[in-house]
DNA sequence: TGTACATCAGTGAACGCGCGTTCACTGATGTAC
DNA sequence: TGTACATCAGTGAACGCGCGTTCACTGATGTAC
């Protein structure tokens, strides 16, 4: 069956979105090409006509995922005030939702250790998003001189990042909150809420349980 | 050839020691059996005396690297005065090195993510390790309430760990410098050194070369 | 103390499954005339 | 406009390699007598 000119367009950028979700949910390395195509709703057979190998797929949905997370960011600085535009942003990265769907999540939490490993060639085009996302960040940051704004941008990111893989080993409980809600004091400082929550003890106890 | 009483726990902590580096190199996936038995000079045969299967010496040579971060820093508290302990740490884990060698480095940075899927039991494991590297933080953090100082501990190993992934992405050159950079000043503030090469373009190159 | 036997860490061949990749084929639609 | 042919995304069987795992065997040393 020949397709119309866009079809064959549309379902390499299908297998390429949906491949991105499995690869951030099981790993580089934890989903078969088999079963990536199986949820575009193809069989493997036709997998060469759209890749020259499996990598070739990774590195294109790595990028994918990438570009994803930079696009939300840059959606959430145009539909926000200025000065709320940087928590905004953080506290919707730091939420138990987003730890809990890896799959439509942020990629370098999930798949950064493994970008660090592919090959320089391909680690320059990832840190050229990376770039475009401490950018992004650095935009937020208002009343400090540009170059103090990157530097910031590129700690905040670092403690997102590194928040979000710490609460995701310690799982979906009470610790796992407590590691979110100090990334996000750390990054934002303390709001007058969590200051209060922090004196009244059965407050504490009732935002616990709300963060599962 | 039946050996001497220790002869088995010996090689069998040899094969998870090497492991736990050649993994950190490669990843959960990244090095076969057979790799791994070779690095301990033995051959893939003797393997299932030592462990009910690869899964398990993954799980156990994860621990073990996370168990040397643990006794890395634990070693520097001792031996370092009470005012310089956290900026020795910080500064010893921030630095091209350590970004260049993951084999022999922190694990959460190169395995985290992969922590982060395993079963709920095996990452329950991992996240009382994770708890120790807190605790043994927060003990850094002297002039603070120990509440206060166990939040400041988990957002600087989150920075820190952050920092790690998004160096190593951005390599080995001038970006990648800027991240290490960006994360000990983010963690341990402006030194008067620091200061002064952001004032003085000229040390400033100086400062970069060094970095690699 | 000396001897016969038991043990078992380690070897290397072999198994078998899974998975990336290839290939002959299909058939709907585009294109040439 | 209608017809014959070409195209090529997608199918599903098959290939073959790598890797985790198994197994019969080895032989040095521990242990029983």
């Amino acid at each position: 069956m020949r397709y119309s000119r866009e079809h064959k367009v549309e379902t390499h950028a299908r297998i390429v979105k949906k491949a991105s979700v499995r690869l951030r949910e099981k790993g580089a390395h934890g989903v078969g090409v088999a079963d990536l195509m199986k949820e575009a709703g193809l069989t493997h057979g036709g997998f060469y006509a759209h890749f020259d190998s499996r990598e070739a797929l990774v590195i294109e949905a790595f990028g994918y995922a990438m570009d994803r997370a930079i696009e939300r960011w840059r959606k959430v600085a145009e539909q926000t005030p200025a000065d709320k535009r940087l928590s905004t942003i953080v506290e919707s990265y730091l939420t138990p939702l987003h730890r809990d769907d890896p799959g439509n999540g942020c990629a370098i939490p999930t798949l950064g250790a493994e970008i660090a490993r592919e090959s320089p060639k391909t680690r320059r085009a990832f840190a050229v998003k990376l770039e475009q996302m401490i950018e992004l960040m650095a935009d937020q940051l208002l009343d400090v001189p540009r170059k103090t704004a990157r530097k910031q941008a590129l700690a905040i990111l670092a403690t997102m990042m590194g928040t979000m893989v710490m609460s995701r080993i310690a799982g979906t409980g009470e610790f796992s909150g407590e590691i979110l809600e100090a990334g996000r004091e750390a990054v934002l400082g303390r709001t007058a809420a969590s200051k209060l929550a922090a004196k009244k003890p059965a407050s504490r106890k009732a935002a616990a349980a709300t963060r599962q």
